[in-house]
DNA sequence: GGATGGTTTGACCGGATGGTCAGTTCTGGA
DNA sequence: TCCAGAACTGACCATCCGGTCAAACCATCC
């Protein structure tokens, strides 16, 4: 956990690390083997071995920091600001990561459908204790009026279930809509739109 | 592919399906060993290639089947029902096969990770065939004024990606809701009909 | 140029893994 | 009861896997 110090460590650490989210995203953990990694990084195995003490400690290097970049769009979900907006933004952010970062998406996944053994701690703290605090703003807007009521943690569920389909599936989502309709993201955010619009807006 | 001809066989080739859907569905497929299988059947390993040829064998004949009975829901979505219902119906039926079935949705899940090498066929076949033909009477519907008009497909999307996250996400989804509330189910089959009836409603 | 310390690798190890096989045990029908 | 075929198993094999290590390589500063 100690900081690369020189530039050749830098480089290789990010090599590695992307190679490694590469593979692990698809793979799973148990699927992944050092010998992929090392092939898609460019390095010999016992390299990688000396940049990171073990398999488990790459895939813990990529875990580690993963779930903070990943709630940054729902911590942004300001208070203050305008409730349909921010509900809206949120999603929009969210489906953006979904776009940029489709492996991070599916590396968490993998996660989840392993039973999360390696961020369940931070599932049952940080994450939860988020949720809490974003689905009481969200319950406040209901009772003033300002969005429609419904479950607030379902609420956050489906954010996180419609963007992250297209990252995690995106793979089915292209086969169905063929090869016309090359980027899949900006139809997507325009229904993602319309949905919570007509979900969330009053009256 | 035969058909099993014993009872022992029958019982033994839906010990060893139901093991390794078991493993499969957590581990992936190169992260699922026999020897796991073996243990969670009950079997000795060599056993278990007495009924399977090979482990991707197990693997294939889990998979096989596991699109059509993951359609039917959108098989049933009757054209001449009432618009609202048939969806509505539609998302039910589907969280129910997530309910029912959490396995084989993350089985699947796990086949999608991995860019579907497998089924990817049957995707851009079979699964896109039915689509089509399915978001052609969702936009007769909307044409008809009978439904508000969104896109189609996404819609469809939208429906897998939100019933599938119960399953896929299930962790996620119980370390959020906390110790509380035991069973997440009843209350997303309430957020979800709240949120296809607001998007779908006409007027 | 030589010393120093960071960097890289071929060869190797012990254990796991998918799969085989010869042989034993069990089962059901005549 | 006996037997043919089905069901099962211990022992084994080749390969793969995560990880180690001693030695070699290389960049930099004196």
């Amino acid at each position: 956990m100690t900081r690369p110090k020189t530039r050749i460590q830098q480089r290789n650490s990010e090599t590695i690390l992307e190679a490694a989210l590469e593979v692990f995203s698809q793979q799973g953990f148990r699927g992944t083997t050092l010998d992929q990694i090392a092939e898609v990084a460019g390095l010999s195995k016992p390299n990688l071995l000396y940049y990171f003490a073990s398999k488990e400690a790459i895939h813990g290097a990529l875990l580690s920091g993963l779930l903070v970049t990943w709630l940054d769009p729902l911590r942004a979900m300001d208070p203050e600001g305008d409730p349909v907006s921010e509900v809206l933004g949120y999603v929009r952010r969210k489906l953006e990561l979904s776009r940029d970062f489709p492996r991070e998406s599916r590396l968490f996944a993998n996660e989840m459908l392993q039973g999360a053994p390696r961020i369940r701690e931070a599932l049952e703290g940080e994450l939860r204790d988020l949720v809490q605090e974003k689905s009481d703003v969200l319950r406040r807007w209901m009772d003033q009026g300002r969005i429609a009521p419904v479950h607030p943690v379902h609420l956050i569920f489906a954010v996180w279930a419609l963007t992250q389909h297209y990252a995690d599936f995106d793979v089915q989502v292209r086969a169905v809509l063929g090869a016309d309709g090359a980027d899949p993201f900006p139809e997507a955010d325009r229904f993602l739109e319309v949905l919570f619009r007509r979900l969330l807006e009053p009256g």
